[in-house]
DNA sequence: GTCCTTATTTTACGCGCGTAAAATTTTAGT
DNA sequence: ACTAAAATTTTACGCGCGTAAAATAAGGAC
């Protein structure tokens, strides 16, 4: 009994006793085959480690089972880790995922999208680059493969979206912090590459407002996605001033938030809720290091797991409907409210 | 002139005036062709966007340009880092590389590797989990397809290793730390999951003792990829003893040091240089957030241009080579010092 | 212009599998 | 045992391209 070497279908086919179409069909899905014929194959595979040749399977399958991943950065763990719970879920649904990164290029962007057409994915899950984007290219791309976007929307395209109610962080942040001190000012880069800072923006004022407090928006410069520097430049040029419109600070984002405590820590500032601190911070995200930072990070998280959840769920009815959902949705989770020691 | 959608190469060969083999030699080299051909193919490129079915070329081809680049956790900024370095790297090179990440788990790993296989690699990047790797499936797989460890070493496994000189970096911290004050204490994971720790423990205490100091390591028990918490609670550990085998701690990496520095932060200890500051603190990797900690990190920098570059170059060899190198090399590249505030 | 060498193109075949349609078998129901 | 429905097998073809071998054209020396 050699278990000799199976060089393609047909000799499996053979060795297990099945025609080579049935065969074929089991791969495509095993419960589409008579109950003993999945036996039989089965058993034949334990005995003749036998697997489809991809690329073949690929070329004349109409619809593979590819899936493509884009997230604008994934050196930024935020995105790192929303790709992990991502990829994770797309295995366990059946699907081939693959991750890229744009690297915050829309050029990168626009490429992996060209590439993503040659692999007939079944699907892509997207999370733009946002502003930065080639809204025009994205929407084609989005026409001719279907395409969930996730985190980051724009406006129409793709057949769903899902991601995160940037009001919802808003309003746990800016509550908690009313609630328990002074109302918070609000610390975001003057160009956010990202739609969702727009949204908690404007969520921030409607919430103040909606308070009776006055908003108070702080905008600093800088461009790209070293968001830790720029929120650290930016503090140091806010904490020169003579006097700050709040002491309080509410960042956009956590990655401003931990330039902006680094700040704070080089000037000597002390930040958390006691009466012998200077400063309160919080931010928007529950980024993998926000537990880390000095002090800890009071902040609002995602929801992880439902969005990846979801985005999963989504494409999943996307490609059994054929490429088409009855109509767009928008799905977007709440935030829970982490408090730590910055407020 | 409606420039009519090419279908497969047969028609692109049409409309261009050449072959079809010759067409795709010019895909496969656009060298190989002769220079008024491959003009004539490169203008008709231009007025009738063609591309090679990307499944069809793997299948017959005995050799892809693909290139599978597997890192032990995507996660971990460090690593991508390094990933994004090397993508590029590949792509320029003229490869396609894939992005896999093991998440810290053997059997992902082992799958990863497994299900490459199937896309006829031209070569396979590879920086293993480590301690945790099964050495034999990776060696197996080492012998299958041409591989190129990087990052973290596996004993005589793959056509080559590139990754940084641990000794190196031990080397320039210890120097520096005994240079400015007392010879630091080494704190590290009582079970490291990469070998680069105990390279790095070992050099520490030989250059210890070539200083003439006695080594002091600190082992933290804790498991898994979440490193900084592991530091952290490692430190609370620590820091409860009445007393310090050196108020000088040298962290194996990084991300240990992140946990350290909010565990001292939180404990109400000044670290820094001054006379002022109850610790120092170093650590090796520079990792992307050691701008950031509070105070930021003085630590020993990877080389990640050289390494990247390096292991770019090795896998062109590689492959130039039929998958065979003469020799199984091992490049280190050193490390450069980065002082910051915490020693 | 002729001949030879070399580069290029053509011819011809195969890769491993999907899939549609027709023929056949199995299964379930009565 | 008989029959309709469901599952399977046969048959037959195509996908888009790589590649070896044969045929041809290009380039150079004489």
């Amino acid at each position: 009994m050699a278990p000799r070497k199976i060089r393609n279908m047909e000799e499996f086919a053979a060795v297990s006793g099945i025609s080579r179409p049935t065969v074929s069909k089991y791969f495509n899905d095993p419960d589409s085959v008579r109950r003993s014929t999945r036996e039989r194959i089965e058993q034949a595979l334990e005995r003749f480690d036998y697997r489809p040749n991809i690329f073949a399977m690929n070329q004349n399958r109409k619809l593979t089972k590819n899936v493509g991943i884009v997230v604008p950065y994934l050196a930024d763990p935020f995105f790192a880790e929303i790709a992990r719970n991502i990829e994770e879920k797309c295995i366990e649904a059946g699907f081939r995922p693959t991750l890229y990164s744009a690297y915050g290029d829309p050029a990168q962007e626009a490429e992996i999208l060209d590439s993503l057409r040659a692999l007939k994915p079944a699907g892509v899950l997207l999370a733009p680059l946002g502003r930065d984007s080639d809204r025009s290219f994205i929407e084609k791309f989005c026409k001719d493969i279907p395409t969930i976007l996730f985190d980051s929307n724009l406006e129409g395209m793709g057949a769903a979206f899902v991601g995160s109610d940037n009001a919802s962080f808003i309003e746990q942040t800016v509550d908690y912090l009313c609630r328990s001190g002074e109302p918070p000012a609000f610390f975001e880069m003057r160009h956010p590459a990202n739609p969702n800072a727009n949204k908690r923006r404007i969520a921030y004022i409607k919430k103040m407002e909606s308070l009776g407090f006055e908003p108070q928006v702080i905008k600093v410069d800088g461009r790209g996605w070293g968001f830790e520097e720029i929120g650290r430049q930016g503090a140091f040029k806010l904490l020169e001033q003579p006097s700050l419109p709040s002491r309080t600070i509410l960042c956009s984002n956590d990655r401003l938030a931990i330039g902006f405590l680094s700040a704070c820590y080089e000037k000597g500032l002390r930040v958390g809720l006691g009466d012998d601190c200077d400063l309160r911070v919080a931010s928007h995200d529950d980024h993998p290091f926000s537990k880390f930072t000095c002090p800890s990070l009071t902040t609002a998280a995602h929801d992880y797991n439902a969005v990846s959840n979801r985005t999963v769920e989504t494409l999943t009815q996307l490609v059994e409907g054929g490429g088409r959902l009855s109509a767009r949705t928008e799905t977007l989770f709440p935030a829970r409210l982490i408090l730590r020691s910055s407020a």
